[in-house]
DNA sequence: AGCACGCCGACT
DNA sequence: GTCGGCGTGCTC
């Protein structure tokens, strides 16, 4: 009888010991008892050392021959759990779901495709012949800094065909919002084999038959959403991550991980090429490749497609119409649809308004379960926090009782109300309160797309998504609020979106304009936005640099939580003095109240730690993830989150 | 995460 | 007296 350890799908500790008669190989798919549940695992390794005091229990079965997960995937789980702090039982919970792994292998036929030939411009062959010259010698990271939309894929498809005709499988992943059902399509037409997607919001079955298909390899090609780097594929001859910039690739929930360091990472290990793709290259990468570990392509903008105009208002010195609208972007709307053209306009919150106060004492109403400011909802006539979902129809000042509440600030809802009586059209309105699945965005951009509105107003989302070649002006009414959260990226995003939406806006033979609406337009950043002048990039690094922040130094943030304040206070402050003593290079802040102190009713305070060195990170992370280990009880939590890109 | 055990409040 | 609330702790 032999013992092996099982990796398990449990948040906390997850490897596991049990008895087999039989030899096994690791990454086998075993079916074991745990407590009174039966869970599907990996088997790791042989256990030689087994502890007298444990009764081990026997694996229930193995559910293959041959195993669906080879060493190199296990490998790339160990080194994320190691990375990101997070125990392997929760790395796998949080990486691949038991129902999806644990099914039966399919054997599903996939469909040929007649090719489309295409050929590739002057500006596309250069980036194509470069990137070709390495494509089989083994692990290399590219940085591919170009205009948006079709004219990198398509250097991406003539990438991939040479990669498939090499007997290897490619690996293609988006953010998640950019996955619509024509994509798969358009895909399959250029690359000759049916490409289909892997992403969490497909049926469970759909989810099996791209897993399984691209698992036994009958799949050439897969796109996919964060997950599907974690589809244990036969053999992966090269992984795009395409708009490598999108902070939805940092999963918030543990293990938070980031998309393209992960790939990156399994690039590596694998010794395969990997190749990062974006309009507006995140700082990090863009570090990397001024550094010369990542290789760096630009694709210079086509002759004949024309930046907009960029034109900042200042809406201190203005009379707004509705307290949203100047009268110059006004006009501009106004104009734009007399020449039955579109528009997209930006509003940085969604709800009608972002406060409410008292007008008896001044106070703001805050959630009572969370330190956040409640959100009117005009359109459903209640309030909402948009942390906890939390829903109050008629809210009273917690402070003096009153009922007398009033709101400031504008939301999407408030905008689009302003806009439908200004100019007695139908705006489509698009932010998560009103677009709640996948399915409904794209039918909504599609609608867009198709003439059906002339106005699109809406959050972040209106950045994202389809090229539509009838918009010619996009105004942004308010953006300031970017600015005050508690986020040294602010800076970072706000050109990404800006110059995402400006691209937006004139195509080709009509030429765009962006109005900014701004109580700040002495910015730089207003001044940085031509896509074809890196100077941004060049300026903000020198910020970093001389504050210390990513990419130069790393950075982790802990927080401790619990449901009394002074216990957390205690831990945080203990957690504090140790790590502090311990550390050489990093820099470790003081102990303070998260900026949303109170979350779902417990108490939270959040040590950041940062360094210019990583490996003196993790050590640092380990000593207080032990600390708590030894010296606590279970219900006070510890959460880390290395390279953190959300501060609230 | 599940799931059980355990120790206090309002019901047949 | 017991049903059930969710705090606490363990699962090879």
């Amino acid at each position: 009888m032999k013992y092996y350890d099982v990796l398990l799908p449990v948040p906390t500790g997850g490897i596991y010991t049990y008895t087999s008669e039989t030899d096994l190989q690791a990454g086998l798919r075993a079916s074991v008892p745990l407590g009174r549940r039966t869970l599907t695992g990996i088997v790791l390794k042989e256990n030689t050392a087994p502890n007298s005091k444990i009764k081990y229990r026997p694996i229930n079965e193995i559910l293959e021959e041959t195993p669906t997960f080879n060493e190199k995937y296990l490998e790339l789980l160990t080194k994320l759990s190691e990375y990101y702090c997070a125990p392997m039982g929760g790395v796998l919970k949080g990486v691949i779901s038991e129902q999806i792994y644990a099914s039966d292998k399919l054997d599903l036929q996939i469909e040929n495709f007649k090719r489309e030939e295409l050929t590739l411009n002057a500006a596309q062959v250069p980036v194509y012949e470069n990137i070709k010259k390495v494509l089989y010698n083994g692990f290399s990271t590219h940085l591919v800094h170009g205009i948006t939309g079709r004219v990198k894929t398509e250097i991406f498809v003539e990438l991939a065909t040479d990669v498939i005709s090499s007997g290897k499988q490619v690996l293609y992943l988006v953010p998640e919002i950019s996955l619509t059902p024509q994509m798969e399509e358009r895909l399959s037409k250029r690359i000759g084999f049916e490409v289909r997607s892997y992403h969490s919001k497909k049926t469970p079955k759909k989810r099996k038959e791209a897993f399984w298909s691209f698992v036994n390899g009958s799949m050439r090609m897969m796109l996919g959403a964060r997950s599907a780097l974690f589809v244990p594929a036969k053999e992966i001859g090269m992984i795009i991550v395409d708009e490598e910039h999108e902070s939805s690739y940092k999963q918030d929930e543990i293990p938070s991980y980031q998309l393209r360091d992960m790939a990156v990472l399994y690039g590596k290990i694998l010794n395969i090429p990997v190749i990062l793709a974006s309009a507006t290259p995140s700082l990090e990468s863009w570090h990397n490749a001024k550094t010369g570990r990542y290789i760096y392509h630009s694709i210079p903008s086509r002759p004949d497609s024309q930046m907009p105009d960029i034109e900042i208002v200042d809406m201190k010195q203005i009379e707004a119409i509705g307290g949203v609208l100047s009268h110059k972007l006004y006009d501009a709307i106004y104009q734009t649809i007399q020449k039955q053209e579109q528009v997209i306009l930006l509003i940085n919150r969604k709800g009608y308004s972002h406060t409410l106060y008292c007008r008896k004492c001044g106070n703001i109403l805050n959630c009572s379960n969370c330190s956040v400011a409640l959100t009117y909802y005009k359109s459903k006539n209640m309030c909402k926090c948009n942390y906890c979902a939390q829903e109050v129809r008629r809210p009273k000042c917690h402070h003096c009782g009153s009922d007398d509440i009033a709101d400031y600030g504008i939301g999407t809802e408030k905008v689009t109300e302003v806009l439908e009586s200004a100019f007695e059209k139908q705006i489509l309105r698009l932010d998560t309160e009103n677009v709640k699945t996948y399915k409904k965005l794209s039918e909504m951009l599609k609608s867009f797309e198709t003439g059906e509105y002339s106005i699109m107003a809406g959050t972040q989302l209106v950045a994202k998504g389809l090229d539509f070649s009838n918009v010619t002006l996009a105004g942004i009414i308010n953006i300031d609020n970017m600015f005050t959260l508690p986020d040294f990226r602010a800076n970072e995003r706000a050109y990404q979106l800006l110059l995402q939406l400006a691209g937006r806006a004139g195509r080709a033979e009509k030429k765009g304009r962006v109005i900014i609406q701004t109580n700040m337009p002495e910015l730089d950043l207003f001044s940085r936005l031509d896509c074809l002048d890196t100077s941004f990039y060049d300026k903000e690094m020198q910020r970093r640099q001389m504050f210390n922040y990513p990419p130069f130094f790393k950075m982790c943030r802990i927080t401790l939580s619990h449901t009394n304040e002074d216990t957390v206070k205690d831990a945080a402050f203990m957690v504090y003095d140790i790590i502090r003593e311990k550390a050489e290079t990093a820099e470790v802040f003081y102990p303070a109240q998260a900026p949303i102190y109170k979350l779902q009713n417990r108490y939270r305070y959040a040590i950041i730690i940062k360094s210019p060195n990583n490996n003196e990170l993790t050590k640092l992370i380990h000593t207080a993830s032990a600390i708590l280990k030894d010296n606590t009880k279970t219900t006070l939590r510890m959460k880390t989150d290395r390279d953190p890109h959300f501060f609230m």
